[in-house]
DNA sequence: TATGAATGAGGTTTCATTCAT
DNA sequence: TATGAATGAAACCTCATTCAT
């Protein structure tokens, strides 16, 4: 996915998650907003996708992509644990910034099409973007078992429930903010890890 | 809200729900759609509602009030803390089935107007249902402290995050029940009040 | 057309003349709203008359007749040309009052199915109303002439026209107003008395 | 007006007057007819204009502007009054053959918003027509004075009724030749003249 | 290759008319 | 007889897509 797309893909790619960014809804996005927000004209982006659906479905896979390789690179420059699922909260939390961020939903039970039902269509991407996920999900894990502070008597799904739990935890305090008036994200943060600790120390 | 709706706008809301519940994306139905389900004429949705989108806002509204207002009873009429989670976790489970639920969005970070941007429309309502959902966690905190299976140790904030903490990860399982194979719904539901009780006990 | 109505035909024409006098457009007015200013209900319109067009075009043509007749007697009440004259210019004043009258069409050119298109299918009641006017002028003309004022050399044509014209440029003068800040009624009456005079005297 | 028209507005003003001209009611008329008439699709209309009544208002202003702007020029053409006058019957005659002039309403007291409501949002546009018109009448008066067939004993206001009195005059007999189907359109141009003299003169 | 003017299918909405009560 | 809830035909308008330039 990184390689193979042409210098006016990536300007649309660009544009449409700056309208995304903004707050725009996928589905009340107009092919004219599109062009605009590239910078090219409205018959260019037929040019390079099929249909208004492709386009932005694949910004959002493109997007998605760019994203999780960045927050893996992040992560894995970490050393602890600690630190390592602190840059991910960070990372939550930059996301859900964003108006409707994209990252948030793949947390939720409903999965990334609840976004943007045309994104079934990309079944194949859709797959990647899940083992990179996860791929961030067990490297989580594998390094707190290293680090002894991840016992291994537990299975690998309780594990797993246990880190998505804190995660979506924090995911809610970020997209709820007005509710916890009084709790700064810092603490919010001390909990969560605090969770993962009774859960899987 | 229970009250107060003539027949034919709960016919409507009823239609609405089937086609929701069908997996329908509210952006790409119809009124034509909605008519026809409520086995209505189309003129006389117009006769209900001032338009389409404030019909699809206000049926999400009135069935989520619906499912809160007897997921309550349902948790209420049970005595333990054990039993009133598995009945939520049920719920959640049930909603889920649903292609595309409402309850799982009120669990996510999104919050609902990601599900309908329409809805935003209906600030009254929403909060109304917000408070519905803090009501049910309570009722679940409350009696865990009662029962002494919760400790009061604890900040409620923390206690929220762990309650939320339990409940998206099982809604994370539901959701992705292609990535567990292997493992039962009621494997699920153990490892779910497991991490609540390690997190709140 | 005097008699034949039904009570609740005159309560439809009277609630639509008071729509018309209202400045209401008759191509704009809904079923809806007759039957409100008739203090009947949607239905009952239909129990009277065939269509919407229909009874817009009986009720202008039922009320253009007692307009007329009512005219006709107040002219004729009066003894003198100058008198007669006058009492026809208040009649035209009064009428270009309401918003958009009816009368006001009748001496201009287009003719009255410029005001309301569907009246040409009212021929019959058309040429009935045509003949009212007439009659009206007939009788100032003969009066002028048997006053002496109104010269028989000129041919009937020429008298009509003359007529015509006084009353015509009266019209203007009401219905432009704003044209001539600083004449009253009065001084216009007197012009065009005395335009009607220097043209038949 | 006549400059900042793109071809295709053009087109459609032309199409639409050729509607009107041909007795189209302007209330009547659907977009479709418009696009039909003009020779383009119906989408293109709104690339052009806001509304169904912005387009119309506008075409009819435009032709008026045309039509009044032709009619000035024929006028300020011929050399007497006499010809001048001659040629504004033409205009009036040949305007009414229309089936729905325009023309004529500005003669009646109606005033154009009498022939279509949504006009009355063009006021800057209507107030440029009624200065055209009033500077018609000017044109002929001043000459009239000026070769001394119009005496300037009488008030501007007698004089501006009595020209508008002569036209009327006429007008209603083009509009209503079948009352008069033994007078040529030669002798009612005469009659007309004869009026304007003998109220002038 | 890039454009945006033009299109018309398809959507929302209105409202004259019907008809069960 | 009188009603007004219900209807759906038909209107306006939008916007994804095409294509001549």
């Amino acid at each position: 996915m990184a390689a193979g797309h042409a210098e006016k893909e990536i300007a649309i790619f660009n544009g449409l998650m700056k309208l995304l960014r903004r707050g725009a809804n996928p589905y009340l996005i107009k092919v004219q907003d599109i062009a605009e927000a590239a910078g090219i004209g409205k018959g260019t982006v037929y040019d390079y996708f099929a249909s208004k659906e492709e386009v932005i479905s694949k910004a959002i896979l493109y997007h998605l992509n760019q994203e999780l390789k960045a927050a893996f690179q992040r992560i894995a420059a970490k050393k602890t644990l600690r630190e390592k699922f602190s840059v991910l909260l960070d990372l939550i939390q930059e996301c859900l910034g964003d108006n409707r961020s994209t990252v948030n939903l793949l947390l939720s039970g409903g999965g990334l099409h609840n976004f943007y039902t045309f994104l079934k269509e990309q079944q194949q991407e859709l797959a990647q973007l899940k083992e990179k996920v996860l791929k961030i999900i067990d490297h989580l894990l594998e390094h707190g078992r290293a680090e002894k502070i991840i016992n291994s008597r537990e299975s690998e799904f309780y594990q797993l429930m246990a880190l998505q739990g804190a995660l979506a935890g924090f995911s809610h305090f970020v997209g709820q903010r007005d509710l916890y008036p009084d709790v700064t994200v810092e603490e919010a943060k001390n909990v969560a890890y605090k969770l993962l600790l009774k859960a899987l120390g």
